[in-house]
DNA sequence: TGTTTCGTACGAAAATATTCCTATGTTTGT
DNA sequence: ACAAACATAGGAATATTTTCGTACGAAACA
């Protein structure tokens, strides 16, 4: 169906090297550059300043804000993880799906990508949905 | 699941221009690039040769190639529609929701981005599943 | 045939995104 | 107090992506 709920949210477009420093952030919540930086580390290489370079654009582009009281800022993200990825997945679905979210499923499924888990899960949903 | 099948399809990863462009040969089948550039003037403000020279980019890298026979060159996708979409799709389900396909489905569903008709269709299809 | 229109080729400019060097100050430990 | 380790700031260098100006040949047509 469509998704276009133009949400609130404004347009906001994380690069590639955002979208890793917000995965970091999404999952271990607030952090200092270092730790970030680290993190970034263990699967590609980067300079500590570079990382920190990025974290303060982002802090500019509103994407994060930090908390300066300490010697070592502290960095959080602004906009909720389950809003940004609600955007984000609504921006993929029109760009290759037209939209049609139902598509999307379909090729989920139909290509064996989805566990017997999230198939069990989604099951579960589905029924979910239709007792209400 | 994970949804690493690292298929064989080399590491392709388009533009977002270059994405539009795909959309438009995905949609409309091989055209030209008078017909492309009309197209993304429908929603965007982009000079022909602009379009012209993206899309001879995406010769040298192989992600289309061209009928030179006419004097307009027709451009054609080489790489399966679908293959292309799975890959991205994989791409963005391990970036986004760590690799599993039930969390997406389950954000899509939950958030009422999905028409009856979709998950009417969805239903069919984890029946069929079933009875495989 | 001359001129206007439409096509490709190519290089360079412009816009973005990414990386890192250097300066400078703070903390830590000896 | 001094050195080493670590922090931020900011600008510059790179890399990548996107846009377009210019050149030039083919087609359309008056």
């Amino acid at each position: 169906m469509n998704s276009e709920q133009e949400n609130n949210s404004r347009k906001f477009d994380p690069t590639k090297s955002e979208l890793e420093i917000l995965q970091v952030l999404w999952e271990h919540g607030p952090s200092t550059v270092r730790f970030v930086n680290d993190k970034l580390n263990e699967s590609k290489d980067v300079n500590y300043t570079s990382t920190l370079k990025l974290m303060q654009i982002m802090v500019e582009k509103e994407i994060l804000k930090r908390d300066e009281s300490q010697m070592k800022h502290v960095y959080i993200v602004i906009e909720d993880e389950q809003l940004t990825k609600n955007h984000l997945l609504n921006k993929f679905v029109d760009a290759m799906y037209k939209g049609s979210a139902g598509t999307l499923v379909m090729q989920l499924l139909g290509n064996n990508q989805a566990s017997k888990e999230d198939i069990k899960a989604i099951k579960e949903l589905l029924n979910k949905l239709d007792n209400e």
